[in-house]
DNA sequence: TATGAATGAGTCTTCATTCAT
DNA sequence: CATGAATGAAGACTCATTCAT
């Protein structure tokens, strides 16, 4: 089988596992036996399970973006970015893909490699973030008034914490308020865009 | 020594290992040589390693909130609000005791006993966040037009998101900018309340 | 039981266990399964296998250093001193003490710490070859003309050869040639002495 | 390729990684990195690891005995043998020669295919030492007194200790030390046989 | 009550060896 | 002939937990 194919193969078991399990769960076993492949396999991709975490973020995180960005290109009222988050963070659920973050930030308090990477992770988050919300306030009285990076670092913990605390919740309703909530803001924002 | 003397101790020693080594390296030994005690103690007090993680929970997120009911009692401005919070976050920081509780939440994952104690402990740090906001809100045009239960879920997801955040990070200014920027808002706010 | 007894049985089955299956096939588990104990053991008494391994070495060398002291003590002439040596050797193949020091060496080449405690051992065995070759040679005319030292380093070296080689062979006979060889050219020597 | 041809750069790689990673590094991949070729290689011109090492302590062996046998041949003075050994225990050191045989020899414990196969070398060796040995005493007194056969096998077995030990210490002068006493004894050695 | 030695299951990781290409 | 991806069986080591003292 073609090296890339299986190097695949092994970080999407890998979120898999951090998905369902947890950090301290995903064992090499518990990931070979996620992907259906011998433990072996990830040593052969891979130097260590610190570097599989740390390619499992980068690899993760990208592909998350990438959608993220794709979704929120030539959005430009308050409401319609709200509504299409909540489809993006429905998604992100379906597959896990925050679930698996979450596990890999928790997970770097005890790994200085794996840290460095969330960090860029995040720092990349934190920018296109910042990058929709100064979009979304241009041309706007509002512009002037909120620190659109401030925001955007608030906005990105808060998107983390919530998943955190929902995933131990197992209660979706949380979540679903919180984006009512928020969609009510935005229709409030939108109102002042249109002055 | 007493029965009770001695399990406080079992306890400290669990958070303050937490703080420091997170979650992975919070072991049986290692509690023990942070606490001075032998590691047969520890199950002497506890039945297990979960049952002692879920007390830790509930020792600390008790401790910590008696605090933040002290300290912000009394509060009736935002500002007043924001600069205590952020003397309290330096205190959590300081004592370790959100490294502690954030270890513990990313735990859970694994450990449906310790799940449901944080649940516990979230709803009742969700609670109290609700009835700060309400007693800033009220008799205040903001009142009907902030849903406060949500936002008091949101700000609870964030300040947990944020210490996770900043803890990989060990980049002090980032809380600090957030405060700043928090304390704004709230001059801001208390300016409305004032009409 | 005693934390210094067990102590020392884990390292008497390290020796036992280097002698009969080689420096390859010592494994934690080997070690364990000769020594009758939960491989775990080893790993509460000693931080590494490496660390293990130093520390056995300084066991055998010292203990059989201080039998060969004890045996070699007094001893006035050569022929008497090869016939004790003969027997010493006997009880070292016997006790497998040369070849696990011998199977130490050989590891030697992958550890630096080993290394160092076998440098350490060996500089203690060539004193006493040194020591106990000036004792033979006070008063004689041979003095002069032999060079103490490297005739004790040359010694030492032949001897951990001969067992290595022995070792492979399984042929005791070449031992005992050359141990006769060594008696007729100690009473060459001691004839000389008489002088 | 032919299969000679590989077959020998397999060996050569095998003698390069023994003496320079040692036996407990020596893996099919290590060798085969330190060859520039594919693990699989190996297994093509070898049934096994232990067939790959006795094939080597043979090819080793040979290649190296025929090297002494060149320059010693026709040697009449003691002196004048210590001399071309120095060199030639030198060219060894340089090759790593004896650093590969003696990581061999030390592997031969645990692998009764490379112990016969070491055996057959060894003999070889010890003859090569008695002819030399024989064919210095010969027309000599010392013909009669000197066991040729037991100080032969003595030689080669110190010769063997000598490097095992010189390998750990790092310490080129003891060796040095040695070859100079040795040159002296065979001064006095060659003042005899010229009577 | 407390201690700390011992256990055994489980973890990461390595490696000889095989085999499809 | 050669390659290199994959496997599976160990090996070193850790740790929660028990238990005799």
């Amino acid at each position: 089988m073609a090296r890339a194919q299986t190097r695949d193969r092994v970080l999407r078991a890998t979120v898999r596992t951090l998905a369902s399990q947890g950090y301290a769960r995903t064992t090499a076993r518990a990931i070979a036996r996620t992907g259906g492949f011998a433990p072996g396999v990830i040593y052969y991709h891979f130097t260590d399970l610190d570097d599989l975490f740390a390619a499992t973020a980068r690899f993760t995180s990208q592909a998350r973006l990438e959608r993220y960005r794709a979704e929120t290109d030539g959005v430009t009222g308050a409401v319609e970015l709200v509504r299409r988050l909540r489809r993006l963070y429905a998604e992100d659920g379906a597959e896990g893909h925050i679930a698996a973050v979450q596990e890999l930030v928790a997970a770097a308090t005890s790994s200085t490699r794996l840290a460095e990477q969330i960090r860029a992770e995040t720092a990349r988050w934190q920018d296109f973030a910042e990058t929709v919300l100064r979009g979304l306030l241009a041309n706007t009285p509002l512009a002037a008034l909120v620190p659109a990076r401030e925001l955007a670092v608030a906005a990105v913990a808060a998107y983390l914490g919530m998943e955190m605390l929902s995933h131990i919740d197992a209660d979706h309703t949380t979540p679903a308020a919180l984006f009512d909530a928020a969609e009510r803001a935005a229709a409030l924002a939108d109102s002042l865009h249109l002055r």
